[in-house]
DNA sequence: TAATTCATCCCCCTTCAGGGGGATTTACAA
DNA sequence: TTGTAAATCCCCCTGAAGGGGGATGAATTA
């Protein structure tokens, strides 16, 4: 791993105290500016004085709610990349979150590794989205599965994988090879965070 | 194969007239009284006449539904077993037949291997119902898992392979040997007539 | 008692899934 | 123009799935 450029400023904003300061040692020793505040209104206040690159917003900030804003932010300072930090899987967060064109999403019980990731991705002007919340999300919509997961291509392996082809009898179907296929299958695998076909079809599933 | 004492009176009702014939000179090779009727009306007379043991029935009876004769029979005659013999797989017949608490289904694509072992099952007192019509039905049923497919082991075991778990896992939480859940997952697969994990999830799956 | 069912276990075999590396071409965007 | 992403293909490997044969003891039922 191979984080960028530690001119780099971050602002942290997160009502957790005990979070918000773990997560700032955490990326200290990457950038050397890490910022922190615990509200909304100190959060406008720190954006417009230190016009940090990153910042990792938490949903749940008092007073401000994280989703407003990250809107008011998206307006007033577009080139401020954000990351949303929150315990919460739930679906009408997310694709808020997704609706503003944030860049990233963590969720706060995955590993800090996956933090790093998320900000070494976004840095790099890549979007990341935490593996853990496909569901009710982005799998079947188009603009997502375009954009953040499965190309076209890898959707149509997804769906006849889900319908309990083999790979050989998808390769036929499509017309490519049978190493294609089992390409495909690795990268919607790894892309959607599971790890056998069981697991595919039971989040695919899960999207009603 | 041993059929049962061939004193058994057995009628048959389907309108086509072809199949309600080879299938009278299927059995009569084995029983030596196989009536034939071919419409609602003169079932019903016969079953006064003849007081048949096995009635093997077809759903699309003229005149008559197959399903409403079935009720007026099991109301007047409760001995008569019946074996709904029918072409189609939908749901809600094969519920109806269960809920009036019909020995039998057999669906006409099977082989008459299967029509068999059906008529043998029921004369002997148990139930049958043809493995290809579990979708929608009989599975989480406990009444007919117990009595019909699975046995309590094999349910444990088909429910930790649709989480996705492998045989060997399953193996340890069960406290038994790895073959013994290959054992397992055979025999499900067989009585569930899939030979896949993804059509056995999804066959599941499609069970609300 | 004899027959059947259930739960348990065993061996064999082939195919495929799953995951680790790649490469190439085309096309589009910075 | 240079780079990035998508689509395509390749090789290698391990282990597990899937399916074919069994067997055995215990319990239940005919």
């Amino acid at each position: 791993m191979t984080l960028p450029a530690n001119s780099t400023q971050i602002l942290i904003a997160d009502d957790h105290r005990l979070f918000n300061d773990a997560i700032a040692g955490l990326l200290r020793s990457s950038f050397h500016s890490v910022q922190q505040v615990f509200d909304g209104n100190s959060l406008l206040f720190s954006v417009q004085k230190n016009m940090p690159d990153l910042l990792l917003l938490d949903i749940n900030l008092p007073k401000l709610n994280g989703i407003e804003i990250a809107s008011k932010l998206r307006k007033d300072y577009p080139d401020i990349k954000i990351i949303v930090v929150t315990m919460y899987n739930q679906a009408h967060v997310v694709e808020s979150a997704i609706a503003l064109n944030i860049e990233g999403y963590v969720l706060k019980d995955s590993p800090s590794q996956l933090l790093l990731e998320a900000i070494e991705k976004v840095l790099s002007g890549q979007k990341f989205f935490d593996p853990k919340l496909h569901k009710k999300v982005i799998i079947n919509d188009d603009a997502f599965t375009n954009q953040l997961l499965l190309t076209k291509r890898e959707r149509e392996v997804a769906e006849k994988l889900i319908a309990g082809k083999k790979a050989e009898t998808i390769a036929q179907e499509m017309g490519v090879g049978y190493e294609t296929v089992k390409s495909y299958r690795k990268n919607i695998y790894l892309k959607l965070g599971v790890n056998s076909l069981a697991e595919l079809i039971n989040l695919m599933r899960d999207l009603e």
